[in-house]
DNA sequence: CGTACAGGTCTA
DNA sequence: TATCTAGACCTGTACG
């Protein structure tokens, strides 16, 4: 029933690891399915055969065991499927997300879409992500009940196999799938969270917890310091008709009540004003309420979203991952003995820009640490903020201010760099569908998620709203190509490195070894015994140097990173980008 | 009454 | 002469 095709991804450079995949191993693809009556069942190799649910996780954990090489687990959606494996206690080393995977090669330009026709093929496009959920097998959702993954499987391989881009493809379905089982791995294992660090903190600048839909001490005398110097008795600050009413009645001219705008005015409730605002801020959103919420058994779990945006990054739909604020992280402590290995890559976006373009000029200025030093000391500019504004307005498609007019400058320095993410934008103002370099394809103008997506009034009938439509398309693919050859290589970074964590010891489970708890679009944290704090900073290196090679083979391009070896994430040091 | 949006603040 | 990318999530307010 099932085709078997051996997929095995060639590592050229490096011994990065991927998929999980050996060079030359062809691994065997086990497909789940679930079948109605808490039954699954598991195809392969031309095998069949029906278990219980409750069965699965020691199956499971059994092949992983060995003593062969563990299967590639093939499931509709890693997110459904792994929490309650990692909850019994069994880690799987490679899978094939057909979700994920469907998604990329449905929009990839080099896919030819009849290959992913068939049996329950409307189904498998309308599949949505599952939601995290307690980690029980499965609960009243059934909605992938009866689709067939060996069916699915067989189709995206085919798809891959006929495609030109097929070894892209391949690299890329790999590992956005290993990247899925890292995303459930962390929600899983989560960050270790010192409640009492964060409560003080808390009390500290707010004072005391209030009782439920009260404003907390300081919060309050905030509130009213505002109200005082505003003679506005009644007010309340959230209001921004209310507090803009009273701003103007006390003689401040403002167009808005954003903090960057009341920095500019010259007046004595401007103080406690920002003071409020601030306080406000941590109290609606990482207060006790976000504690009692997010933080269990002495972890900050989030749920991560893998290909969450359209570009390939990560979103996050709970527990807001994507602005873990500076100011809570000193509660992000790691346990007794262990330590937690931060580390980030310098100027992530410019370096794949230079490597995607094989513009040799910019590689060679992204030699070393700080890629906008080495393009001034390769005289391309005066200093390092023009090499920044210079770079993030090629990547953003500025066209005015200082930022529009050092990109015209750098264009005959960097051509191949610049000249990419222009045909980029030039593309997407035509309409056209632009791709990452492993084939990741963008959506259409018309279908990006968008305000004005659908709807009978869609179309602008005035030239002008037409025009400007166009060219913030044409900026969003320009950026496309970039943020999303970036979020590849930061995914190829974790797939590496988690199995490379994996391997680096202990006999324990997956929050017993040295292992992931957060990722952040260029940024991870690992959780590891202390005394093996030197060895996890080694193999996060050589992950990254692995990726570099994995994306961009032969044409060398340095991803320096930004390691540190610290007790609470607050102390990590982050060098400016 | 519930939903949608606007405006704000946070992240890379 | 002008807003230069991608997100989450909170509140108050307008609307159906």
């Amino acid at each position: 029933m099932s085709v078997q095709h051996p997929t095995i991804i060639r590592v050229d450079q490096g011994r990065a690891d991927v998929g999980g995949v050996r060079e030359g191993v062809p691994m065997t693809r086990v497909q789940l399915s679930r079948l109605p009556g808490d039954l699954v069942l598991l195809t392969g190799d031309g095998e069949e055969q029906t278990v219980p649910l409750d069965d699965l996780p020691s199956l499971v954990g059994e092949r992983e065991a060995g003593p062969g090489p563990a299967p590639r687990w093939v499931w509709d959606d890693t997110a459904r499927w792994y929490p309650p494996l990692l909850a019994a206690g069994v880690r799987v080393t490679r899978c094939h997300d057909l979700r994920l995977a469907r998604r990329i090669l449905r929009r990839a330009p080099a896919v030819d879409a009849g290959l992913l026709d068939g049996d329950d093929a409307d189904r498998w496009d309308r599949l949505g992500p599952a939601v995290a959920t307690e980690p029980t097998l499965f609960g009243a959702d059934d909605t992938a009940e009866h689709l067939r993954a060996d069916v699915e499987d067989a189709r995206q391989l085919a798809a891959i196999a006929a495609s030109a881009d097929g070894r892209r493809l391949g690299l890329l379905v790999a590992a956005e799938s290993s990247g899925a089982l890292a995303a459930a791995e962390m929600t899983h294992a989560g960050v270790p969270w010192r409640t009492d660090v964060h409560e003080r903190l808390l009390v500290e600048l707010l004072g005391p917890r209030p009782p439920r839909g009260a404003r907390p001490r300081l919060l309050e005398s905030a509130a009213d310091d505002v109200r005082r110097l505003l003679a506005a008795p009644g007010l309340n600050p959230d209001s921004r008709p209310e507090l803009l009413a009273a701003l103007r009645r006390a003689g401040i001219e403002v167009d808005d009540t954003r903090a960057s705008s009341l920095r500019a005015v010259d007046h004595e409730v401007v103080e406690p004003l920002l003071r409020y605002k601030k306080l406000a801020h941590l109290f609606q959103t990482n207060g006790w309420a976000w504690i009692d919420e997010w933080v269990s058994r002495g972890r900050f779990r989030p749920s991560y979203q893998p290909a969450g945006s359209a570009t390939g990054r990560w979103s996050s739909n709970g527990g807001g991952a994507l602005s873990f604020p500076m100011q809570v992280r000193s509660a992000a402590v790691a346990d007794e003995g262990w330590v937690l290995v931060v580390a980030d890559v310098a100027q992530l976006e410019p370096r794949v820009l230079a490597g995607m373009s094989r513009d040799t000029a910019l590689a060679r200025a992204a030699r070393g640490a700080d890629l906008y030093q080495g393009m001034v000391d390769d005289g391309a500019v005066a200093t390092r903020q023009d090499a920044k504004l210079g770079l993030l307005g090629a990547m953003y498609g500025a066209t005015s201010g200082e930022s529009g007019r050092m990109v015209a400058g750098l264009t005959r320095r960097y051509p191949a760099a610049f000249g990419l993410v222009d045909e980029a934008a030039r593309a997407g103002e035509r309409g056209q569908v632009v791709r990452t370099l492993l084939g990741r394809g963008s959506p259409a103008l018309g279908a990006s998620p968008g305000r004005w997506q659908e709807g009978p009034d869609a179309p602008p009938d005035d030239l002008d709203a037409l025009d400007r439509r166009r060219r913030a398309h044409g900026r969003f693919t320009r950026n496309f190509v970039v943020q999303g050859t970036g979020a590849e290589w930061a995914l190829c970074w974790i797939a590496d490195l988690r199995n490379r964590l994996w391997r680096l010891g202990g006999a324990g489970e997956l929050d017993e070894r040295p292992h992931l708890v957060f990722f952040l679009h260029d940024e991870v944290v690992v959780h590891a015994p202390a005394e093996l704090a030197d060895a996890v900073a080694a193999e996060v290196t050589e992950a990254a140097t692995g990726a570099g090679s994995l994306l961009f083979r032969d044409f060398p391009v340095d991803f320096p990173l930004n390691v540190s070896v610290v007790a609470s994430y607050a102390d990590a040091g982050k060098p400016g980008t």
